[in-house]
DNA sequence: CCGACAACCTGTGAGC
DNA sequence: TGCTCACAGGTTGTCG
């Protein structure tokens, strides 16, 4: 489920429940993640405080002040992972793998059916990891220009649809959105990526910008169902122009939206609207 | 550096 | 109804 607006959406929706709360225990159902969750948070977090949360490209990072040895607890949601906030004591699914139980009784419960999400601990004050180190610039900031985009893909033969989804370039442009800035854009998605020019780069950037903080928005408007004793969290509905919708009329000029392949993954778009 | 592709794992829905 | 198969929102790692 969750590209960065489901991310960030879940930091925002948990950030009141476990700010300023103190870890009590830690519980490791299932190790086997993307990676192994580390022995060793048993030693680090119960005592600790969690003083920030914090989003780099997907992941999210809880910053943990302890009196002996602070650090950042490191998660990703993989393709499947959700995470709420409940009694401690309310029974676990099979795929709740980890739970961070607080001093007020209440848990930060990690699911993930698919086990391609992550749970890691790095130590200091820096949330540095080798998994975030060579991320590129994030989606909503600043930096992220036409004229960066442009600067970046002079030498990327690549279609732009796989280069918007390069994380060393930008961060955090999952399959959904890649499609449907494309499509707000009006950009064909097999267009090698250095046949855009400033005018077209500067489209897609605000187009990226703009899908990714109208999908936060409407976020905002079901946090509470973050919270709870079971069930998944309730992710906003969306109404697609393009994603899944194969064979459908495009919603601007009513041609039939198409599917192709391109590197694994889907691709939709309009023939029409999409030059 | 760049691009293509396999891999990690489970659930679900389409089609027979 | 039950089986098989393709596919699913992410990311790393390897190879040419």
């Amino acid at each position: 489920m969750p590209e960065l607006p489901e991310v960030e959406t879940t930091r925002r929706g948990l950030a009141p429940h476990v700010l300023n709360q103190s870890i009590h225990a830690v519980v490791v159902r299932n190790p086997a993640l993307r990676w192994p969750i580390p022995a060793t948070l048993d030693k680090h977090l119960p005592g600790g405080r969690i003083a920030r949360s914090e989003r780099r490209a997907k992941y999210l990072l809880l910053r943990i002040e302890h009196p002996r040895h602070s650090g950042w607890l490191i998660l990703h949601l993989g393709m499947s992972g959700s995470l709420r906030v409940l009694d401690a004591d309310t029974p676990a699914g099979v795929h709740d793998h980890f739970d961070l139980v607080l001093d007020n009784g209440q848990a930060l419960r990690l699911r993930d059916p698919r086990r391609f999400g992550a749970v890691l601990w790095v130590a200091g004050d820096v949330p540095s990891h080798p998994l975030l180190n060579h991320l590129g610039v994030e989606p909503l900031s600043e930096e992220f220009s036409g004229d960066y985009l442009y600067t970046h893909t002079r030498s990327r033969s690549a279609a732009i649809k796989l280069v918007l989804m390069d994380a060393h370039l930008v961060v955090g442009v999952g399959n959904i959105y890649a499609n449907e800035a494309l499509f707000e854009a009006g950009i064909n998605p097999k267009l090698p990526a250095r046949r855009l020019g400033p005018a077209r780069c500067a489209r897609l950037v605000e187009a990226i910008k703009h899908t990714l903080a109208r999908s936060i928005e409407a976020g905002g408007s079901s946090l509470r169902d973050f919270v709870g004793a079971d069930g998944e969290p309730g992710y906003f509905q969306q109404q697609y122009f393009v994603y899944g919708r194969t064979g459908a009329p495009c919603r601007k000029c009513k041609q039939a939206i198409r599917q192709i392949r391109q590197g694994q993954r889907s691709t939709f778009y309009c023939p029409h609207c999409q030059r």
